[in-house]
DNA sequence: TAGATTGTTAATCGATTAACAATC
DNA sequence: TAGATTGTTAATCGATTAACAATC
């Protein structure tokens, strides 16, 4: 492995990568080779070999890569194994979808607290948890730090709140409402989900097929 | 405007202009310049001329962008004025916080039906919208096409349901489920959601930090 | 007119792919 | 050993940016 710079695209694609060595496990597979990866993924074998190199040595030659060995790696290179603590701000319908669907905690994420501003929802539960008045996040988050903060407010709201995270030490947000955030002083990293340019990709790629 | 291969990059571009002008518009404004777009988005003027070059020549020189009219266009592009009809295949949470957030309507695309497998599920509602069983999708959708299909099923489901949709005649797949679909033949086109990669590439990132 | 700003071409940059020596 | 397959370097490809003539 050489240090030159990890570009973006190839971190974008290591949870994929995981997700593939999840169900190779899940198979009982126990190695795999980067052309058999390439097959199943659909990214081509050299792509790969490529991607992991960036972040170390993980195979072997005439072998391939062991997957429990590659998945364990991987994790740790997405912080898997760090223990991180997400705070969810905003408590309807997606937050409610989220916790209650979402496997954070196979992860190792663990969600420490629900956050809204609706009289109605503050005091209550979603998924199970308490949900807390948004207000008390800073104080919240000083006694009980966390790494992620999981935007679902709505849009008009994610800036000022995405400020307070970032001021509370949050590392990363996870921004899924429909406002776009930009990394300020590049901290915290922000990926911002946007579901409505997703959507509607797709139906701009669906009416530019026409002449195919 | 020339008939150069338009870049699947350009195309993914485009809601997010969408999502600007319409910002812009709720403002009052009447015209922008790609420069003044540029300050807002962070990608570059360039960029963003490059980008709308591929569809047209909307801007005019010395004046810049006329807001109402690119929208317009850009609505165009993205299908919002064909009248698209999309089924839901899957009922849960996810699918819940879409139906009830999810302003579908407002860009052209009408609902027009919710589907699941679960008893206790069909037959019932979902925000609002009565859910058929999934059995029936092939021969309600003969009845009344569909250009989109939401998949929110459990992954197991999801090849299945795609082809299922695909000889329905769908031209699109809005996979949000945590499998990952490959398209086949080209069509229908698929838009693979992964919130698993979104997050946790978000992840990868804030690790990748330490020795910046 | 002078200033602004487009659309496009050419230059640059970065990411993907191909090739292959190293070696298990 | 022979076959397989890595990690890496170099070649290719594609996407972004810069520059500028055209012109409103």
């Amino acid at each position: 492995m050489k240090k030159r710079k990890i570009p973006e695209a190839s971190i974008r694609r290591l949870p994929l990568y995981y997700r593939y060595l999840e169900l190779l496990q899940a198979d009982g597979v126990e190695r795999v080779s980067s052309t058999a990866l390439s097959l199943r993924t659909g990214l081509t074998a050299s792509q790969i070999r490529q991607d992991l190199s960036y972040f170390g040595e993980f195979g072997r030659q005439g072998y391939g890569y062991d997957v429990p060995a590659l998945k364990r790696e991987l994790a740790e290179i997405l912080g898997m194994r760090q223990g991180y603590h997400a705070v969810v701000v905003g408590a309807g319908r997606f937050a409610e979808a989220l916790v209650e669907n979402f496997p954070f905690q196979e992860y190792g994420i663990q969600l420490s607290g629900v956050y809204d501003t609706a009289p109605e929802k503050v005091g209550g539960t979603l998924g199970g948890r308490r949900v807390y008045h948004t207000d008390e996040l800073p104080y919240r988050l000083a006694a009980h730090p966390a790494e992620i903060g999981i935007l679902t407010a709505p849009a008009e709201t994610a800036k000022d709140l995405a400020n307070t995270l970032s001021d509370a030490g949050v590392k990363g947000i996870w921004n899924c409402t429909n406002a776009d955030l930009r990394p300020h002083h590049g901290t915290p990293v922000i990926e911002n989900v946007q579901l409505f340019d997703s959507l509607f990709s797709m139906c701009g790629r669906m009416g530019s097929r026409e002449g195919t």
